[in-house]
DNA sequence: TTGTAAGCGTTATCAC
DNA sequence: GTGATAACGCTTACAA
């Protein structure tokens, strides 16, 4: 797979447009120049069909116009709604993505910061779940969900916020008996706040908030298992429960189905994330929706920032509620 | 947003571990050198926190490990499974990955060939609708999907194929009165052979099988209006219907149910591409399944063929029936 | 084997 | 405003 040995370069339209080489490189950089040489030069170029070699031009500068995005996983919905934006932002600003995905792997994680960092990317945004993450200082890194360290910005959904909004909705809709369900348990993080603001608001209340949280590796019986046993003459329960994820909801949902109860008439569910089945079509179900495009021009935006002497370490950015077929409206 | 003015060199590392320039290199390349020289070589890059500047190296060896993937959109499930497979495939073999969304703008299109171009990558896997794209024909180039001239390979799964088999499954399971649903034509291409695959067996058959294709902007309401029209006594005057694509089954089995028959009792509904919710979960609907992984891998195998005088100009992979709660078995 | 030096395609600093 | 020329960090003959 070899490219083409003899791409034109700058010599060659220099040599083509009868001009000096410096005068080339100031045409394509923008700089006033003679409007006839300008004009040798530019035809020139479009003769030879030259294109500028950003590698050259990068070790020259020392900046590349191109940024790294450390995901997991591109399939989920919302890390791909979520990629896609990071990938429109850096777009808009003339920089290229560099795309790599990590299964989760904290191994793995740190091999694409060791890839992309040879490949002197202009800086990092991350979501990842390595704790240890060795990355260079002098980078500037931006990490989406996971909390770094104070030199390291952090951007978030409210997490706290959306499980207060979670259950306020809740509340408004009627429910008293509310259940919270999570799974996929990772590293402590932003996420686990989604819980924290659920619960506080029926504290304040005082009432008392069931909850089952599961490890990675349970699987989703134990959920089954735990609602057929809060089943009673056909009655669930609870009346309102709250996933950590849209994707978590849905499976519920379809196992209350099969279990019995009819969402939302006996028991409504609210999921987070926001996310959708195809692009422009409904909710898959009535959620707590994260600010995706938010979340991607906050990251991009404190990436490019030039003074990186006083970035924030945490954005919180606000999340809304929507409805989505899941509870009685 | 400046990196580190100061991030060490090959020069630095030789002058700490007391060696040539040469030497350096060589390590870093494996090239044969003295063991002690070695030692001392990664020591003192270690020591230093060294890191290949892969644009120097680039610069030098005309190559730069990485390729551009072109696609429209990636929050689509196909579009993002296929990104997913693709990027991983390119990341088994040390491959960057640069990631430029067009969202189907043939203009953008253009000036992500442009851009990635100039970046200098080692080739081009694109998904792309702009029927006179202008790539530099020294620059290998696989598409996916479409087809553009004998001499840039075309990978796509079998359409022909998957429309015979979802014609067949649909008679198979008892149809006799089948019906053809596409929206979103786009410029002629491998999709359309869906439709010519499922058309033939029912031709061969002496059945008549009903069709309506619509354009881009139609939107979705004239296939409501379609099959409103075609209700007699609360009785669809279709038993089996082939969708284009599992988004367009989705879209249609909500209308069908909203109109009355059932799905799959009254009227059988098969998609095509076998995208799933979530990781791991069924598929949306009964499906023709697209063979997403070994799609970017032959994509990959094509655009690193060193040999590129022989390269096949399509390839086409077969496809795969899946039943998703739309048929009846 | 190891070291030396000539580029790779740019940009930037100078004199002119 | 223009044109040589020296880097940038690396690879690679080739000389030692």
């Amino acid at each position: 797979m070899k490219r083409k040995e003899n791409a034109p370069t700058m010599k060659d339209v220099a040599r083509e447009a009868g001009v000096a080489l410096g005068t080339v490189s100031k045409v394509f950089n923008s700089i006033p120049v003679g409007e006839d040489y300008r004009r040798r030069v530019e035809e020139a170029a479009r003769k030879l069909g030259y294109q500028v070699n950003s590698y050259a031009r990068g070790l020259k500068t020392n900046k590349t116009c191109s940024a790294a995005l450390i995901l997991p996983d591109i399939t989920t919905p919302f890390f791909s709604a979520l990629a896609q934006a990071v990938c429109q932002e850096l777009s808009a600003r003339r920089y290229k993505t560099i795309l790599s995905l990590t299964a989760f792997d904290p191994q793995a994680e740190q091999r694409c910061i060791q890839m992309v960092q040879q490949n002197k990317v202009d800086g990092i945004i991350g979501l990842t779940y390595n704790p240890e993450l060795k990355v260079d200082p002098n980078l500037p890194y931006v990490s989406i969900d996971r909390h770094f360290s104070r030199d390291v910005p952090c951007v978030a959904s409210d997490n706290f916020g959306g499980g207060q909004l979670a259950a306020e909705k809740l509340l408004e809709l009627g429910c008293t008996r509310p259940l919270f369900l999570r799974s996929w348990a990772e590293v402590p993080g932003e996420t686990d706040k989604r819980w924290d603001g659920f619960a506080s608001v029926w504290r304040q209340r005082g009432i008392d908030c069931a909850c089952l949280q599961l490890n990675d590796a349970e699987g989703l019986a134990p959920f089954r298992d735990f609602l057929s046993s809060h089943m009673d003459g056909g009655r669930l329960a609870f009346d309102g429960i709250f996933c950590v994820t849209d994707a978590l909801a849905v499976r519920i949902r379809a196992m209350l189905e099969e279990l019995g109860p009819r969402v939302p008439e006996d028991v409504q569910l609210i999921g987070f994330d926001g996310t959708r089945r195809f692009a422009g079509e409904g909710f898959y179900c009535s959620t707590i929706v994260q600010p995706i495009t938010r979340l991607a021009e906050t990251s991009v935006d404190l990436l490019l920032q030039e003074d990186r002497s006083s970035l924030p370490s945490l954005v919180c950015l606000p999340v809304q509620y929507a409805p989505g077929g899941t509870t009685r409206e």
